[in-house]
DNA sequence: AAATTTACTGAACATTGTTTAGTAAACAAC
DNA sequence: GTTGTTTACTAAACAATGTTCAGTAAATTT
């Protein structure tokens, strides 16, 4: 039952945008009431954990293939690469995931967050792999990883949240591609 | 009346965030009925507008000492330490101007829009600046600043909207610290 | 057969954005 | 000075949405 809460949710939410999902909604859409949802889940804000566990599961299956390439400075690259492709595919759930104001208050107890922990703690340890292999020169691993994570969290979310109206539409994608490449080469300096 | 109007929706606003202010709010913090507002902003959205503009406003005024900077890069790094401490200090107003998903459509011509236009064009101004005066060996002026700006507003939004939760509350700012002058030891390096 | 548990729902309530119909005061026109 | 018009405002209602509650009916247990 919870699956089918879940997968009707998650459809919603993907064609008609965060915004325009209900509680209704999602009970219209597999034909129960909209008090039945309640018994499956204490409130939208639980419904709301499961679904960004959902969504922490496709990023982390997104990301997957890029967690096997051997070389940590190919990986780091393929990972920042995939990381932003499943933003621009999936707004949606980027949204979900890392912008969303919703109960971030002990999200620590949810299962999605250890998720997103696991597959951060890959991210720091892939830069770390790098400053072992000698690509770069400084050794905080920590402050590397997360320089690079906000500056692809930073063009992601700007992007989905339309903060790229003085730059015509169609040279959004390039730009950002633009972008991707020479934070690349700024690393190289580290 | 606009201005009674904005000032207390703005102080609701700061206090007791985005969420928690609506139309009744705001009627009655100024002693009016919430059908007077609609007399003087005809939805929510123009509201939201004025209200943009007003931050956008509160925005340029804490960017404009950086401004007067002479050397481009030190203004360039300014900009960027103030940038990012408007964030931190106002995250209800950086949110209204970068994060939340509002009626982005038309906003070109709205007032807020031009204010944020013209700092945006500042600092790329800046960026050709310090180009031209050699600090960077790449041209791409558009580029570079982009770059820089995905990773001052992933820094602050990541912040603002509780991503940081894998890092001990009370070392969050240092790390962001230590991260601002990161990008600025790799964008010495373009 | 009776009692209890399980699964579900219709109706209601509270909150919030928005509209409507109307009031009352100020002002204008004759 | 009465009448019409404009201005400023509001109470009440409506619609959408999150949530709760009382109740029903089938399944299961005793």
């Amino acid at each position: 039952m919870r699956r089918l809460i879940l997968d009707a949710a998650l459809h919603l939410f993907r064609t008609k945008g965060y915004e325009g999902v209900n509680m209704r909604n999602i009970a219209e859409a597999i034909e129960y009431s909209a008090a039945t949802l309640y018994l499956y889940y204490k409130d939208k804000n639980e419904l709301y954990f499961a679904l960004q566990f959902e969504a922490a599961a496709a990023k982390r299956d997104h990301l997957l293939p890029a967690m096997e390439v051997l070389d940590p400075m190919e990986r780091l690259v393929e990972f920042g690469r995939r990381y932003i492709d499943f933003g621009f595919k999936h707004p949606d759930l980027y949204d979900l995931l890392f912008i969303t104001k919703a109960p971030m208050e002990h999200i620590e107890n949810q299962e999605c967050w250890a998720l997103g922990i696991a597959t951060h703690t890959f991210f720091v340890e892939t830069v770390q792999a790098c400053i072992d292999q000698r690509y770069f020169k400084s050794t905080d691993a920590a402050t590397i990883a997360y320089t690079l994570w906000c500056h692809a969290h930073g063009l992601v979310s700007l992007f989905i949240r339309e903060r790229m109206r003085m730059y015509p539409e169609d040279q959004r994608q390039a730009l950002a591609a633009k972008s991707f490449e020479m934070i690349i080469k700024m690393a190289e300096s580290l």
